[in-house]
DNA sequence: ATAGACAAGTTTATAATATAAACCAAATTA
DNA sequence: TAATTTGGTTTATATTATAAACTTGTCTAT
């Protein structure tokens, strides 16, 4: 009947920012920040555990002499994705038959 | 870009209950229980919190001798579904442009 | 009649999670 | 060179989800 739902996706900040990256390639730390609204400190800790499960790849790069982390989505990443996408699908198909 | 998600909904197990309550119009506890797998401890706090929020009516009866615990959406509640669904779309929506 | 099992929940304790506050390092500006 | 800003990370706290333990009443079977 109802699909579970990947833990790691259904979350507001986190399903934010593969969205962003789905939709972008790749991405700024900061503009994730902006686009998320999310604080530093949240979005850090959302990121790594995106990373941690392979969802997606950081890449720690300098832009002239400043620090710049570099985020895009992985297959695995976007693979989740569309599994959570069709999960979700199952709560949202309430037609009264 | 993101719409906030209410957080009474983001929830797996009462989005469940919201789902099958709006397919089903009203529905006996131990129903949905089953339907979702949920147990009967978790299922209880969640019913009692979409009550709270007035987005589902329980309605305490008996059946012959039994209790028998019945749930209804409400307008209030069918709203808020609605609304869920439309700023989750703000994150399915990741078309490539 | 009463001990044991069962049904239908509720209460409470715990584990997990989200979130922001506090912090750090390097570069830039005053 | 002191203060400010940028770009984050770490850590502490508050919230939330979840199941275990408990309650109340019914229905057997003895």
């Amino acid at each position: 009947m109802f699909k579970p739902l990947d833990p790691l996706l259904h979350s507001e900040l986190r399903l934010a920012v593969v969205s962003l990256l789905i939709s972008t390639e790749e991405a700024e730390f900061p503009y994730i920040k902006e686009q998320t609204g999310a604080t530093a400190g949240n979005l850090s800790v959302q990121i790594d555990k995106l990373s941690a499960a392979g969802y997606i790849e950081v890449e720690k790069t300098f832009k002239g002499k400043k620090p710049c982390t570099l985020c895009h989505i992985t297959p695995v990443g976007l693979k989740a994705f569309e599994d959570y996408v069709k999960a979700l699908k199952s709560y949202l198909n309430v037609k009264k038959t």
